[in-house]
DNA sequence: CGCAACTTTGAGAAGAGTCAAGACTGGTGG
DNA sequence: CCACCAGTCTTGACTCTTCTCAAAGTTGCG
């Protein structure tokens, strides 16, 4: 599962110690995975740049992407010894490297690193509830709705057309639906003219976000 | 949402300072809120003994249950003012209540505490991961096979059959399905002799271990 | 310019939902 | 101790959203 590929990108990193934490950088190729399902769980992750994105698979491929994670956001951290799910660069990514051992509490405390990984497993837990109920009660439509808004708002730029940085699988993957219902579903909010699909297929323009947020509930 | 019902409730806690750490008791009756929604999030929670269930309502009223808490669990953190999802005990239960003050760097360390709230939130992170896996991605009767060997699981007693603690609706809410179809897969289980269901409804047992695994994937 | 990967669209199938009725359970009160 | 009633659960018939399978259309990179 990629681990020796880890291995071998591992001393290429550059060492920060002696920065504000003691987190070692990586830089990651588009599609590049970070770590995998099984892996040994040695290390967690804070994103620098880029977008990271986290998933699952059943024994027959069937995935589910548990969340995307942009700048700032702290993933990879385990209850046990393994990682339970896989984590991959969405486009080139740069990440932190932390060791899970400085978090342990005979550690020389990095106390604010301790609180700064509470804040953040605190706030995708909250996440992870809302996806859970977008995932398991809302239809097609109102789950691209909700993936549309939420998207324009973690955009850097403000409001106008943005380039969504996954491909319609990891849409469809994300919220539990197949890619051509993601397709039908924002060909139809086109048509309805909730959003502008430009040529280039991952463009996108909200054009009606009052309609868009009532598909919210 | 019921704030006024805990502000009344809260003094006939048994306050338990001195005790392994500074938690408050306090008694639920079955069906009763411990918070709301949106209510203000000054505590959180331990489970003692009993059940409680957390959820998050669309504003039609379709519901998503996000976990099932047994004792020893810890529940009810948020990152902000307010709390994201209502906790309700299942049948009877007592809980450990804690001011989220505690948490706070400044606040004369628990350190013990700090170090168990943040093992229980990767653990019930690690836990959503994987319900979000079977909201998305898993068929009835996957969904269903899986909430069996899992309650099976959690119960104190070994093998053999067991009360589940909550009514088809809650088990439909919290596997994204609706009561007539987690109803008609038990009865298909049944039929296929995979369990078998004694007359008082919530009674069930496992007979073939095996074909629920399976299903499981 | 050409090819591989991705996206869109269509037609038909199927799984799960909806609506409706009836059966059962467990608790209450006579 | 039994009869009744509200709430819960099961079952049936039918609908509909979403999936599957298939094919054609685009895009973007080399």
């Amino acid at each position: 599962m990629q681990t020796f590929a880890n291995a071998i990108r591992m001393p290429a990193a550059i060492a920060l110690r002696g920065a504000t934490s003691p987190g070692v950088l990586q830089v990651l190729r588009k599609g590049e995975e970070l770590f995998a399902e099984g892996d040994a769980a040695d290390w967690f992750y804070k994103v620098v740049t880029g977008a990271i994105r986290t998933s699952k698979l059943l024994s027959d491929g069937r995935r589910q992407i548990g969340a995307f994670h942009l700048a700032g956001e702290i993933f990879g951290l385990e209850a046990g010894e393994a990682h339970r799910f896989t984590a991959e660069a969405l486009a080139g990514a740069t990440v932190l490297a932390y060791r899970c051992t400085c978090l342990e509490p005979s550690a020389y405390g990095d106390s604010a690193l301790r609180e700064e990984v509470l804040a953040s497993a605190i706030r995708s837990l909250d996440r992870a509830q809302e996806h859970m109920l977008l995932l398991g009660r809302k239809t097609a439509q109102e789950k691209v709705a909700a993936f549309l808004l939420d998207m324009a708002d973690r955009m850097p730029d403000g409001d106008g057309p943005f380039e969504l940085p996954m491909p319609r699988s990891d849409i469809a993957d994300y919220l539990g639906l197949t890619i051509e219902t993601v397709s039908r579903t924002l060909s139809q909010f086109a048509r309805d003219g909730l959003i502008r699909l430009p040529a280039a297929s991952r463009w996108i323009e909200l054009c009606n976000l009052q309609a868009l947020r009532q598909l919210n509930v």
